[in-house]
RNA sequence: GGACUCGUGGCGCAGUUGGUUUAGCGCGCCUGCCUGUCACGCAGGAGGUCGCGGGUUCAAGUCCCGUCGGGUCCGCCA
């Protein structure tokens, strides 16, 4: 066996405190940053937990000195020594002792004693943010400039008190300590990484990516994988100490042509028939709620074939829920109390519960969406009653056609260029709008070139029921519905961000309820589950089903945070009478049902308990936490925009034999 | 399926309406010096067929067409 070096570390990198001086220690780590001042050379060692400055120095041990000159930054390093607080630095003034009171108490400095700083070197003036700590009683104090990252030792000796240069560096936790090297073991070198490892960096995505492994060095990705870790342990053990069941649900499934494209894997067994990888366990919770397990819960990966965003994946974590002799309230209890654990023990984030409700209806009129972002207002008024019988035929055409006419506020909006007001019809159209109509609410009055089709008492009460003040534009879609929703909603977002209108602090978690169960279809001219199949009515609306299913409402629930959906569900559908009348306003025949459905339709005849369930999504859950935009920052190692993965390449092609096992002939374009 | 946008040494960028430059700058890298730095400092140095292919032109990093890759969005995502 060789005798390599132990391994076996003391403590990590971020561990060691002024405490351990005097004790040794040995460190595992990677070079950070290599500082050689000929004589005596720094490095910083980095871990998952930290930075710990390291020492070289001749004088402890001419061979660790020697062997550090050839480090370069990512080498892997095993090193040991003793752990030592950080000396005082350069000599700089000499002050009158009777400036040790302040030292000692609570008034902080005086101007007078602030000033012999700045006196000696403008480069040393403090700031207002200083700290004062007790090293030794009345002898020594460490003074921590904490805004200009500075510090400064004050010493009692003959002639007063001596103030030095401090060696301490406060921006490190380990900065009071640095542990002087007697043994260095060179473990691994390392070629030089293509971006520095460090936070705040601007290297483009593609290239972090391709060094994926090196990128999540960096400790914020370190805080990242953290937190994501945190965030489902505490789920788990939520959901457990709740009484529900982890359980395993088949990644091998059918495939089900409702909703998203499946991600299909071919059978070599049965040539020409194919397993789909779960889009959800939507049918699998199901039925262990037929199979009595009561609660259910599984931390699961989801597929779907579909076009990435910003905030969506081809596969992505779901907290999948399900819970049988359950009403809403109780999914959306037990939902809140797992968002409040997860944020508390995952991000720190305090919660309050239980969360507002808001009828699906009141957040598209009023946000134009179905996941408002409650931080700011500007929210969505309709003047279709107003604009009636105005002259301005933009309005009025889209009014006789059925359609509405709503419109913003912009606080201080009257300052917006003709430029900046052109973006924005940009921005718009976008949605489809076909315009954006604007009138400035200035000093004199409205200003706007569409201000003579309107009647002045059209505007003012336009004004007035937005809450619109001097100074503010006012902006107006006229358009069906679905377009003015679309349009006005994503610009209230978008100036939203642009007029920084939105606290970053805020959590604003909501629920979104009163789903209609049905959307009807123009272009193909039938109804749609506005959630899915199986999701039920509510008891005073279930009668339309056979009269008017436009106005059967949805036990569906959807759990938004600052605009962002992050958990989805509803109650389940338990009878058979009730599904068969689904799938029926929904025209699939006995034969489909048979088919796609049959086991599941099924089981729904033996005895199936009322049930309910939830998904929250955990990767937006995370991006909430940690305040990122893009939810590949909170995947270890996700795919691009095109769903390749940028560090193994996959998808890749397959060898003929492979393919010939499977019976697939690829038929490529071109 | 579509729109927009980016692609220039390892990284981040500049490079005007095609021509005065031998394609610049910062960081990083390499060599030497330096015992208190922590974005160390100082001196010197190396490194680029401008994503790829084709075209226009006396002349292309720059214009045109195609293609590949990254990103944002629309459609899509029950």
């Amino acid at each position: 066996m060789s005798q390599g070096p132990s391994l076996k570390r003391t403590h990590y990198c971020g561990e060691l405190r002024l405490a351990d001086a005097g004790n040794t220690a040995q460190l595992n780590g990677w070079v950070r940053r290599r500082r050689d001042h000929g004589g005596v050379i720094f490095i910083d060692l980095r871990d998952r937990t930290g930075i710990t400055q390291i020492v070289f120095d001749p004088q402890i041990d001419e061979n660790a000195h020697t062997l550090a000159d050839s480090v370069r930054s990512e080498y892997v390093l095993n090193v040991s020594g003793t752990v030592r607080e950080r000396e005082p630095g350069d000599y700089l003034f000499t002050a009158n002792n009777t400036f040790q009171s302040e030292l000692s108490g609570n008034n902080g400095l005086s101007a007078e004693f602030k000033t012999l700083f700045t006196d000696l070197d403008t480069k040393y003036t403090l700031s207002n943010n200083i700290e004062i700590n007790v090293r030794e009683t009345d002898k020594h104090w460490l003074l921590t400039d904490v805004d200009n990252n500075r510090t400064y030792d004050i010493l009692v000796d003959a002639d007063g008190l001596s103030i030095y240069q401090g060696t301490v560096n406060p921006e490190l936790p380990t900065g009071e300590i640095e542990v002087a090297i007697d043994t260095l073991n060179i473990l691994n070198t390392a070629k030089t990484p293509p971006f520095p490892v460090e936070d705040e960096i601007e290297v483009a995505e593609d290239i972090r990516m391709k060094y994926r492994f090196i990128d999540l060095r960096r400790p914020e990705m370190q805080k990242t994988l953290e937190m994501r870790h945190k965030a489902a342990l505490a789920a788990r053990n939520y959901m457990s100490e709740q009484g529900f069941l982890e359980i395993e649900t088949p990644i091998l499934m059918n495939s089900t042509p409702e909703g998203a494209r499946d991600v299909l894997v071919p059978s070599r067994y049965y040539p020409g028939k194919f397993y789909a990888l779960p889009q959800s366990p939507q049918q699998f919770k199901q039925i262990l709620m037929m199979s009595g397990v009561d609660r259910y819960f599984q931390i699961a990966r989801c597929f779907r074939d579909e076009d990435t965003r910003a905030d969506r994946q081809l596969e992505f974590t779901q907290i999948d829920i399900e819970m049988s002799f359950a009403e809403v309230n109780d999914v959306l209890e037990v939902t809140e109390g797992l968002m409040k654990k997860i944020f508390k023990d995952a991000g720190g984030i305090p919660v309050e519960t239980p969360f507002l409700r808001l009828p699906y209806h009141e957040s598209m009129a009023r946000f134009g969406n179905d996941k408002p972002d409650t931080r700011f207002g500007m929210e969505l008024t309709d003047l279709s009653d107003v604009m009636a019988d105005c002259d301005f035929q933009v309005f009025s055409r889209a009014l006789a056609s059925g359609g509405q006419v709503k419109g913003i506020a912009v606080p201080g909006g009257e300052a917006f260029s003709r430029k900046d007001i052109d973006d924005l019809t940009e921005f718009v159209a976008t949605y489809r709008a076909k315009g954006l109509a604007w009138v400035k609410i200035t000093s004199e009055g409205f200003s706007s070139g569409i201000v003579k089709f309107f009647k002045p008492e059209q505007l003012e009460t336009a004004q007035e029921r937005m809450g619109a003040q001097p100074g503010d534009i006012m902006f107006f879609v006229a358009d069906k519905p679905k377009v003015v929703a679309d349009a006005l909603g994503n610009l209230r977002l978008h100036l939203g961000h642009k007029l920084n209108l939105i606290d970053e602090s805020l959590y604003n978690f909501l629920w979104i309820v009163d789903y209609p169960l049905f959307e009807w279809n123009e272009e193909e001219n039938r109804f749609e589950p506005h959630h899915h199949l199986f999701t039920g009515a509510t008891q005073e609306t279930l009668h339309f089903l056979d009269t008017d299913p436009s106005k059967v409402q949805s036990q569906h629930y959807d759990l938004v945070c600052n605009g962002s959906e992050i958990c989805s569900g509803s109650v389940r559908i338990h009878q058979w009478e009730i599904q068969q009348k689904i799938f029926n306003i929904l025209n699939i025949t006995p034969e489909d049902i048979k088919n796609r459905f049959g086991y599941f339709t099924d089981a729904l005849e033996y005895g199936t308990p009322p049930h309910a369930g939830i998904a929250p999504g955990l990767d937006r859950i995370v991006m909430l936490m940690r305040n990122e935009e893009n939810i590949r920052e909170v995947i270890a190692f996700p795919k691009s925009q095109q769903g390749l993965c940028p560090l193994t390449h996959a998808p890749s092609t397959v060898t003929e034999e492979q393919l010939d096992e499977l019976s697939i002939r690829v038929d490529a374009a071109e």
